[in-house]
DNA sequence: GTTTCATGTAACTTTAAATAGTACGTGAAA
DNA sequence: TTTCACGTACTATTTAAAGTTACATGAAAC
């Protein structure tokens, strides 16, 4: 299968958005992502649902950020396009006959889910406010300011 | 992409080549497996290089375990099959010149790097001989013997 | 020695899941 | 009433694993 790389995607045109202030049309968006502005629409569905973005239809319309950006996590975000698979890996037969495959399924699982478990715990813990300030981090550092940091 | 079920399959049938003492051919590991003999070889592969398997030609030969049980981790298998990607997410853009796409990717990568540390020091701490006697406890919960224990 | 069995491997096909794209409907602003 | 932008159903493409075919190699049986 492809790699997923929703989660990355749509953390990324969040920021955008917030930086921009005013509403951002999905083929903005799609353009930052590199990608199609139905997949974008399709994504940031689910944030809309959650409560965390806004989208306005007709000329002007567009996305907008609808929370304070220190009030959603990584997790949350995680959890609004719909708790995709976080591991690649998975048992070759769900429910097994036989016993053997049974205890590997179960040390296995084990693993996965202790990992699953860590991974959300530091979702949880990343703020949406605390990645924008990374990001200017990174833009200080440069000598930059946002205006002038074009898309690349 | 489908769905890597390659470290499960392996442990399955490591366990049963264990069990049964005398050489399996990959025919007979394959119909465990619900496979193909070809796909049973190329992941053995992999386990033969490691020295933790051995493959015998012609006629009584097959895959037999070439070293204890107690001496083999998940951890091991998992490396000698080429250790293959365990999260099912990853970045968009693996080298964004992007800035916010940068702090965003840090973020993931960070928590990815914990819950695969963990995932593998988890593995590490399983043996096939634990693997091996949980399979027997659970026989001993049925009231079965290996040998009645037919494969389904 | 030649037949049979079994691994070793390359090349190709199929499949599952995410992503990309097309088409068209709906509602708001110009 | 035209244009813009979202909403969404439907289809196509892409990617990596899994499955399959074909054939070479080497060992044991006869």
């Amino acid at each position: 299968m492809k790699r997923d790389s929703r989660l990355s995607g749509v953390l990324h045109v969040l920021l955008h958005m917030a930086e921009q202030g005013t509403p951002m049309t999905s083929e903005q968006l799609a353009r930052a992502m590199q990608t199609n502005a139905v997949v974008v629409r399709r994504i940031l569905g689910g944030l809309r649902e959650a409560g965390f973005v806004h989208s306005e239809k007709g000329h002007g319309g567009g996305w907008t950020i609808a929370r304070d950006l220190a009030a959603i996590t990584m997790r949350d975000v995680y959890d609004a396009i719909g708790r995709p698979r976080l591991m690649a890996m998975g048992n070759r037969t769900e429910a097994p006959g036989c016993l053997v495959e049974q205890a590997v399924n179960a040390a296995l699982d084990d693993g996965f889910r202790d990992a699953e478990a860590l991974l959300l715990v530091r979702f949880g813990e990343v703020t949406l406010a605390a990645l924008a300030a990374d990001f200017h981090a990174r833009l200080a550092a440069r000598n930059l300011t946002a205006q002038e940091h074009i898309h690349g």
